[in-house]
DNA sequence: ATTATTGTATTACTTTATTAATACAATAGA
DNA sequence: TCTATTGTATTAATAAAGTAATACAATAAT
């Protein structure tokens, strides 16, 4: 894992995103024990107790639960994956029309400008 | 204007927000003149130096001008303000993109989850 | 039973961000 | 010219956030 942290933001906030990410993209699988606070520390050179942070701000979501002494692991329960998914992606477009329509933009200018970015990205 | 804050954001911030707002709703027109740092200070029931750095802020977005001894203005310059406008406009939509794309969605899934909110909404 | 490994709690240090008090500077207007 | 009004700069006080050092607690593994 590529552990590129810069000081634009919180450290455990960039942790916690990056490990996210991964569970999402689904390079950390189902039910998979992550390493242990002390060694992902080690692994991102931080502080263990800024990698805990990130761990529990983490497990908030649901995407990991603990089990005290073994460790923690990402959560096995697919659907809950699916389901904390389609919640962050609704949040997302929530958000973003809300801030869309505070600029006095119709749905008709999101639809014509979202296909303008695609259309410029290839 | 209603000045309604809150701590769960730092005041200038919010205070940016409001009369940004305002601006792009037209509620401020091009060319006129702000009440005086500390006019508007009062009115918001803040310290002026929180409402000077919440206009200094707005004022790097290019929205309103500083005439040293005269006071604040917002642009006369429409043009800019539509640029303006587009150029916020696209940053939303690019960062939208990218964190739907983070999230393993294709242009296909965003079309249809927008589709599906606004047909929600009604 | 003992030990090594796990996560957790407590506390303190440090840094950054925010807000406020006050003084300064420029000039429009009388 | 003088004064009131404008924005600005400097500094300090306060609060919040982030990071780190260290000790604690639980239990799996031996």
């Amino acid at each position: 894992m590529a552990w590129i942290l810069d000081d634009s933001r919180p450290i455990y906030l960039q942790i916690e995103d990056l490990i996210k990410a991964n569970i999402i993209a689904g390079v950390y699988q189902p039910g998979q024990k992550l390493p242990s606070v002390r060694d992902l520390a080690a692994e991102a050179a931080v502080n263990p107790n800024t990698m805990q942070k990130a761990l529990t701000e983490l497990e908030r979501s649901g995407l990991v639960y603990t089990q005290r002494t073994s460790g923690r692991f990402i959560t096995e329960d697919v659907s809950k994956m699916t389901e904390l998914k389609e919640q962050i992606a609704r949040e997302q477009i929530q958000l973003f029309l809300k801030n869309m329509e505070q600029l006095g933009l119709t749905r008709d200018d999101i639809r014509r400008l979202l296909e303008k970015e695609w259309k410029e990205e290839s």
